[in-house]
DNA sequence: TTACTTCTTTATAATCATTATAATTAGTTT
DNA sequence: AAACTAATTATAATGATTATAAAGAAGTAA
């Protein structure tokens, strides 16, 4: 299945004539194959094995062309690095005050909210942003200090 | 109003033990009176005048202060720089795509998701996040370019 | 294939928000 | 007012992200 939504990446990519480089490819393979949420640097570190003279600067500059093309979202939270999450369908994250882990979950969007905030402001509504935060199971049943 | 905010918010120091500086004091006024969301920098200018001599690093200093006492909230968006809200009651913020203004909107609490999330992922929840993105009426009637 | 144009990558330096440090200053309590 | 301690200041350090310029690779057309 991740299969299916490098190929559609891939298509998309090249349907906005941005041209499929190696490192590309597998900044998006890892991405989609990825169960965490990481971050530039991470991805960077990820890849050095494969691409031992890549640049941090391709990562930024292939972050934003994805995030351009709406195929990947980007994260930000208080901490100091945004984290770079690929977009399949709609879902919502909920995020461990501990240890920081980050994990899907689906519901129904919130269109009445965005119904209640355009009739009180006036604004034209495009989209939102949901974040859930709590502890995390692993951190509730262990002793975890927090981060 | 905004008096009673601040006198709050000077007892609630006070209980917590930390000293009323005339920075402080400052920045908290400006805080509370403040219609915008203003960033650290922001803060700092705006000072300048009656503190010729206050350090940046007092402005975050305070407002980590504050933070932890609850007083106020640090919003991050996608941008460079967080922003800094003070706490009243409840409220939910929408955003211009445009020119960036940020405006309150209330709403009853989302506790129904927050369940939800709850429930499928085993976390025990704490609290969540929300904002709603738009179009602002003058940037919707203007002409106005994308910042 | 070859040559050509344009986009991409790389390496490096620059920027900018935020934090750490150490010395000085000022609140608070007695 | 004296003393104790926390807060402020000035400055340097950190760390994520972006800008720049030169070298390299994709796509294209002959």
């Amino acid at each position: 299945m991740s299969e299916v939504f490098l190929k559609d990446a891939l298509v998309t990519l090249k349907e906005s004539g941005v041209r499929i480089t190696p490192q590309r490819h597998a900044i998006l393979e890892f991405l989609i194959s990825s169960e965490t949420h990481p971050t530039a640097d991470e991805i960077y570190k990820a890849l050095e094995a494969d691409f031992p003279n890549m640049s941090v600067a391709t990562v930024y500059n292939n972050l934003r062309v994805f995030r351009n093309a709406g195929l990947v979202k980007e994260l930000t939270y208080g901490d100091s690095s945004s984290r770079f999450d690929f977009v399949t369908h709609d879902h919502y994250h909920i995020i461990c005050d501990h240890c920081g882990k980050i994990v899907d979950f689906h519901h129904p969007g919130l269109e009445e909210v965005e119904h209640l905030a355009s009739h009180v402001t006036g604004f034209e509504v495009n989209s939102h942003r949901l974040e859930v935060y709590g502890t995390c199971p692993e951190c509730a049943a262990g002793a975890n200090k927090a981060k």
